[in-house]
DNA sequence: CCGGTATATTCCTTGACTGGAATATAAACC
DNA sequence: GGTTTATATTCCAGTCAAGGAATATACCGG
């Protein structure tokens, strides 16, 4: 089950920004995330924390350093909660062909 | 892309649960949606506002009612935003593989 | 120990979201 | 046309999250 916490989490763009940031660049310190996306530092940190408590990063310490990391099990069960919605997805691409296929002339995609 | 508005929507317990009997009924009148998730009525038609309006539930009259489906295409949306951590999670279960061959008499997860 | 760097926390204010109660709108039925 | 049914909207009060500024904590180098 997705927790509240993780979409509530979500729901804010700059800390999708964070993520994003984490992804791409496999972790970051939080001096790094600030210079990239130019919130304040006490700002982020309270992103961080958000984050942290809803389980979507891991920290590990490096002296003064934090390094965050998105902990990929969060997202994992977010994808879980959208599987029965991929059905609905599918079955209106299905629908789709078949309206297609109703259209003689109509091109079909690939 | 995927909207602010879309993930904004998706925060609230009660939208999500809104959206999970849409699902599972392939749609519903508002009045159905009271019945069955007790909130109240007002309460409920704010709520199926906030969704139409991120474009993840479309309307159509019928009489007096309002039938109420999920829109397939914003869920896939968000579906679009997990991909890249997708790998990222695919990625931490091989990880996962590699660790336990290192250890030899471990189980294997089939 | 001290200054400097890196991060977290607190306090405060402001804006947004929520829910309830009452009311408005719209369509059906008689 | 008036009444009933179904849904939407408005108004209002309470709650909560976000950001800035200042401060605290922790760790390193000398």
């Amino acid at each position: 089950m997705v927790s509240d916490a993780i979409w509530a989490a979500l729901a804010d763009p700059h800390r999708r920004a964070v993520l994003d940031l984490l992804r791409r660049e496999g972790g970051c310190t939080v001096g790094r995330i600030v210079d990239e996306l130019g919130a304040s530092q006490p700002a982020t940190s309270k992103h961080l924390r958000v984050l942290r408590e809803a389980g979507m990063v891991q920290v590990h310490k490096d002296a003064q350093r934090r390094v965050y990391t998105v902990d990929p099990e969060a997202v994992a069960r977010v994808d879980a909660w959208l599987e029965p919605y991929r059905k609905l997805w599918n079955e209106s691409l299905d629908a789709l062909d078949r309206h297609l296929d109703t259209q003689p002339g109509t091109p079909k995609h690939s």
